[in-house]
DNA sequence: TATGAATGAGGCTTCATTCAT
DNA sequence: CATGAATGAAGCCTCATTCAT
């Protein structure tokens, strides 16, 4: 008799228009109106479901990096107990190569991380998931040190770097195409590991 | 009865005021008012000085960029000639290492890229500081990896990745501090630099 | 088939909803949604049963002030056929002294008289309330005069004040509370209803 | 040169429109567009010069105590060392009786008491009016009441009821006009407080 | 009866930009 | 050059009301 709930679709169908009117106008300037449209709502519909407009670009933050999250956790099962495979299933799945890459996805990666500098909430979910992905990194990067007989001091830092080389893939792919060399990225970062990896003690200066 | 003119010293308040108030607002957050009251201004001068207030934000990609050029070619003169050397001497430069960066600087650089994506004002100068960039580095690159007789080819990949992890950081400092250890990013670069320098070529998979 | 009749039912638990949302929001804050929530039910049901907000409003009017007239009626019936003592059980039901009466309600009896001002619809129901007590209450201040031997002259202006100070003591207690000394109010205006019926015909200025 | 300031003109203009407009309107439904209209400006500049529409209405609830404040004054010099003149002085200014009085007053003075139900900002300030009116009051009373030899207890609440009259005169007058007969309130009231000082203590029931 | 999604009008507020002084 | 008032276009959000189920 009552009328059925549909609330879960229409967030998500809410989240794509964002997905799709942020990538190419910034957050900002995704106003309801255009994101209602793109998900072929009304402009009230929108504030229905969420309750402002940071409500939805946190849910898209989370369906960021829970589809994230799950190529990591597909790509790291196939990656067997190798550390360096999986280092490198762990890099490649943060880049998304393959076909199951959204192109808008790149954008919204770069515009999310930018608002999380001023927006305490965004940087709340996006902090986390850079902290959590560094310390994994991290973790598999001392494996990997500790498989080949060295130290483990300074996996963080290189943790660190490797995921400022993937956030910066994304930033630069957005912001300036043609500059990254189609299907280099995943390569170039898969080196710049083997490399960290067998880096000596660096010589002070 | 003329007054002296002040026309440059003013535009300098301004982007000062920009650079103050966008680091910790955003760009759009940063309005007119703001900005004028961090310059110590009036509203009104600030459109006597800009044509809008797009101009000033690429007036402030000038000083950016103008600083970090400024840079390079100063540790670049004191790099020699060796590749390597002047490898290193350029990436420091980028990262602006030392007493000369400014904390804001950091959070500007990361709110101009994503700014890049949406206003092609922004693109076009932006733009043109990565790819001379990496057009630049891919060159030093390729010195370096003729200089040790292997071949330049992937050059350009590399640039653009040592560009990518370059920005990356710039996103994650300024979006999430405390990821990166203090002081490692420097450090850390040149070893991706250098990992990718002795790279072998990749097998395929 | 038929399920039971509980329109009168449902009526009442949104007038009960929309008088514990008003007292603390006023009327036009207390949206539907909250109406219905308070009263344990949707909001689509509240217009199921009410054409609209203020048709409730309107049912609330007459809750309180049916509520009152049988507080009258009740007092009136134990006070006997003096005057005075019919005077003082007039005004003690108004101001509705003793265990029944319910603190929303001097909130709502202010907001009621309020919403008078704007309201053609209330300002007729509550108009009259007004009108009536008046006039109830000057008959009997014009009884008390006869019985004294005193002219009856005035009643109607010592009737208005008093119901003004009855109206006011609401407005004052809904708004400032600790103003009016705990259990004064009633004993108070005993006493001006008291001087009133004695003052002389006052000298002119 | 620069241009001259307008601020203290225009946020006096805009409080009279707002006061124009809330008298037969409400607070709510005043909107900025109506009070700018009736302040002869545009909508924009009500936001130039105040910083929301609620303290639009505080600078009216000041107005309000301002200019009743005055009459306070100026009819306290006049009236006198004689408590009960001074007593009587300060009733008819609370009600304004007299040429200066502003009949949309009558309409605010009530919607700002209902409007301090809701409003803690709004609440403060009429709160602060009506506490320290009824001390004052308070005062005056006491004195009456020792120059006739009879114990001050009680003022409080007499004081307390004399408010109260006032205000509902007010209420009563902007929702229901002809309840009240014309010129009667402050005679009434006069009145009411005679005969409270009068009063002898009060039987127990 | 009942539910809750959907609509659309309208309100407050912000803000880049213009302009009188 | 400089000031700050003024404008007007949006934008976010609220909410009474309607309606499909």
């Amino acid at each position: 008799m009552a009328r059925p709930k549909n609330t879960l679709a229409r967030r998500a169908q809410i989240v794509a228009g964002l997905r799709r009117v942020m990538a190419e106008r910034g957050y900002e300037r995704a106003t309801i109106g255009l994101i209602a449209r793109a998900a072929r709502l009304t402009p009230g519909l929108v504030h229905y479901h969420f309750g402002s407009k940071q409500e939805v670009l946190l849910a898209l933050v989370d369906d960021l990096t829970g589809r994230a999250q799950a190529r990591i956790e597909a790509r790291s099962a196939g990656a067997g107990e190798v550390p360096r495979d999986r280092l490198i299933a762990f890099l490649d799945a943060l880049l998304a190569t393959g076909p199951d890459a959204r192109p808008e996805d790149v954008a919204c990666w770069a515009l999310v991380a930018s608002e999380a500098i001023r927006q305490p909430e965004v940087r709340a979910v996006y902090g986390k998931w850079i902290r959590e992905g560094t310390k994994r990194l991290a973790g598999i990067i001392g494996e990997c040190r500790a498989a080949e007989g060295r130290p483990r001091a300074g996996a963080r830092a290189m943790a660190a770097g490797l995921m400022a080389a993937v956030e910066g893939y994304f930033a630069i792919a957005a912001a300036v195409p043609g500059v990254v060399p189609a299907g280099s990225a995943a390569r170039t970062v898969r080196r710049m590991a083997t490399g960290l990896l067998s880096a000596p003690r660096e010589e002070r200066r």
